[in-house]
RNA sequence: GGGCCUGUGGGGUAGCUUGGUAUCCUUGUGGCUUCGGGAGCCAUAGACUUGAGUUCAAAUCUCAGCAGGCCCA
């Protein structure tokens, strides 16, 4: 049985280096850390991630537009918060040519600076509100740390939705949009979350507080999928974004903004694969379905004619599905789609044929059974349903079974994943279960109402506000 | 910022202690035979991170650079 040399219960970190290049998603060997090669395939996934995002764009009204990825240093420097999060890491350029530029430029690390300039001339007046723009981008952040492929890279491949908004509490409105985003969105890719309220001294730079979307890999830390901030105006005021409201006054917008990148991608991989490689749910498989053709000496065209119908009756229905014609043996194509994660591989030999059968392989339970040709799409469709559903409950019940809810550090000292704790609301204490949990503090759960009655902070004794989450990250 | 480690065909490696002939697996290419879980045979291609030094001779020893990994602050 040929499986990855790392075994994904063993050494997690091992086995994801060594499954993003098997399965043809990236290339490391680009000479600059943190910065690695799009492959054809891992290309294609996002791409498809993508797509789906810009599904849930449309039919919430967000206009995809395209800033340049230079900033002024002028136009960085206007909102303090922000620099003073973003400074070390961004990239300058001094230089152009054989001249040193009178004023610098910087990579964008995320692009509220390069935008709000310009929203501040396009917004006028109520009329002009909401704005609704989103990019999916490069950006650039010098990391330090170790980098990790998809995980922690320097160049970023980024979706950024901005929006400006007549007052918080319509601002407030699109954080609401943006959660059934979230949840529509990770559904379809198999992908159980949890919503975090980062705390004060944690949330991004400028925001008046964070939301955090994050995933539990299976290393049993998390690994944050994508961020959502509501800015108040504290970005409106320093960039000067005003309308005249309907009553001729004027007043400054209130602005949100919404980010995920290719961690996505680092967590359909880690969250979904097993030792033979990839496993995609089918709403971001590049290939759904991979018909293989079991060809004998003597029955090449029989075998070959009914893959081509197979192929006919299911891209009529919009499935991508391709005949893998490559001459080597049917064994080295199953182990080669395998390892791409392919949900569902159809073999079709001359006994099937003869009795107008196919076998049907699921790639996540690799469960294989024979079906009537004829019904193909209709069973194509069907198993679809079949491994989401299975992909989704295996994610959720390791989630669950791993988030922990307790009442003290001792008891919280051995466990794993994800720890929620009555916490006092003092940055000192939650500084210090960070040192004895050796996690990182998460957040408050936002999604129940849930407070921690008649319970005590963790640390300190006194009574506490609210529940805490505390797990190793990524 | 401080410390430690590594660099050999496309990928994975052996050789380095004790200087001299670069090993094995995989992959690529051409051909014949094959095809229900990585088929076989034949032919063929392909590497010592860069520079300097020591030496008759350097993958091997020394120094420096570049790149990567890890640990600490």
């Amino acid at each position: 049985m040929p499986e990855t040399k790392c075994k994904k219960d063993e050494d997690f970190n091992e086995w994801y280096n060594e499954i993003v290049e098997l399965a043809d998603l990236c290339d490391k060997r680009y000479p600059i850390k943190g910065m690695n090669v799009w492959r054809p395939y891992g290309w294609k996934l996002m791409n498809h991630v993508d797509k789906l995002i810009h599904e849930e764009m449309r039919k919430t009204n967000h206009q995809e537009v395209n800033f340049p990825l230079l900033i002024p240093e002028s136009s960085f420097k206007k909102e303090e918060e922000h620099i003073e999060g973003f400074g070390s890491e961004v990239f300058w350029i001094t230089h152009a040519g054989l001249n040193q530029l009178e004023e610098r430029w910087l990579l964008r690390p995320t692009s509220e600076t390069a935008m709000y300039p310009m929203f501040s001339l396009w917004i006028r007046s109520h009329a002009d509100l909401p704005l609704k723009i989103y990019q999916i981008v490069n950006t650039f952040r010098y990391e330090t740390k170790q980098t990790r492929a998809f995980i922690r890279v320097r160049e970023i491949h980024f979706f950024e939705a901005h929006t400006c908004h007549v007052n918080f509490e319509s601002a407030e409105d699109q954080i609401r949009e943006d959660k059934e985003i979230a949840k529509r969105l990770f559904e379809k890719m198999c992908l159980p979350f949890i919503f975090c309220k980062r705390p004060e001294w944690d949330k991004f730079a400028g925001a008046y507080y964070t939301i955090s979307i994050d995933v539990l890999m299976p290393s049993n830390r998390t690994l944050q999928l994508g961020s959502i901030h509501q800015y108040r105006d504290n970005f409106s005021k320093p960039y000067e974004i005003s309308y005249e409201t309907d009553e001729g006054t004027h007043a400054y917008c209130h602005q949100t903004t919404y980010g995920m990148s290719e961690r996505i991608l680092g967590a359909l991989v880690g969250i979904h694969g097993d030792n033979k490689g990839l496993v995609m749910p089918p709403e971001v498989a590049p290939r759904q379905v991979v018909i293989i053709p079991i060809i004998f000496k003597g029955k090449e065209r029989i075998v070959m004619d009914a893959c081509k119908d197979i192929y006919d009756n299911l891209i009529k229905i919009g499935i991508r599905v391709h005949i893998d014609d490559r001459d080597i043996t049917p064994g080295n194509k199953y182990y080669d789609w395998e390892l791409k994660g392919v949900p569902l591989r159809i073999e079709i030999g001359p006994r099937d044929v003869e009795n107008q059968q196919m076998v049907l392989v699921r790639r996540d339970t690799g469960e294989k059974k024979s079906v009537p040709i004829q019904k193909a799409d209709e069973i194509v469709q069907q198993i679809f349903g079949l491994i989401n559903q299975n992909l989704y409950l295996k994610a959720k019940e390791f989630l669950d079974k791993n988030i922990h809810r307790v009442h003290s550090v001792e008891e919280a000292r051995n466990l794993e994943g994800i720890i929620e704790i009555p916490w006092c609301g003092n940055e000192k204490c939650a500084l210090e279960i960070e040192n004895v949990l050796e996690g990182n503090t998460l957040g408050e759960p936002i999604d129940d109402s849930d407070r921690p009655d008649n319970c005590y902070c963790s640390l300190c004794g006194q009574s506490a506000e609210k529940w805490m989450r505390y797990a190793r990250t990524y």
